[in-house]
DNA sequence: TTAATAGTTCACAAATATATAAACTAATAA
DNA sequence: TTATTAGTTTATATATTTGTGAACTATTAA
């Protein structure tokens, strides 16, 4: 029986992405780091939700936190996280123009 | 208030890789057409498990299936899944690098 | 028509994910 | 010290995801 360690890892990764405010998140955070208030102004949730959500994100290890003061700070922690992100937009966009294809001949 | 219903379809796209054994099925279906028989016997899973999970990756969009006689092939409807699932691979190898690093000092 | 093979659908139980509110901790300022 | 701001943690209720087995449908062969 093959190990499949690699696959649940993986899924891990993927499922840091796999809910709409985490995309979100990540589509503001692109190129740039935030404060959390910053990212909760923006997104418009409950702190301990997106406190939750952030956590999730970090320590699934596509976000990388720092405190500065009494301000905390995100970023990606690498630039793939938002290539990968982009690449799979692209597909979404593909899949909506196909089905505007098979839709507007009715 | 800012529409969000990109975020919950790009989400909805992300959801279809986030779970080992879609992982799985992307991996071996990354350049290959297979039928459901051949996917069934590589990750040795319950047919009525592996076909819920197939057809969750077709309604997202990310595969595509046909019928040849009593066979249903299934393959990735674009390049591009594969190569944003490689780009996670990269970031879950990155991240274990930077664990064992921390780590191999105590 | 009957049987066999291939896969799908359904019902259900268990596990996970999510949002909310309240209580908590950390850092700074008065 | 006390208060304030910033964020985290915890408990809880609800919703979603997942795996299983049984029943079902579709295609081909006997």
């Amino acid at each position: 029986m093959k190990d499949k360690t690699i696959y649940i890892l993986h899924s891990n990764i993927c499922k840091a992405l796999a809910n709409p405010l985490r995309i979100e998140i990540i589509d503001i955070l692109n190129d740039k780091e935030l404060t959390f208030r910053e990212i909760q102004e923006i997104t418009g949730v409950l702190k301990s939700n997106l406190s939750q959500h952030l956590s999730l994100m970090v320590s699934s290890g596509i976000l990388s936190q720092r405190k500065e003061g009494l301000n905390m700070y995100f970023k990606l922690t690498t630039e793939k996280i938002a290539v990968a992100c982009r690449m799979m937009r692209e597909v979404l966009i593909e899949n909506l123009k196909k089905n505007h294809e098979l839709i507007k001949d009715y």
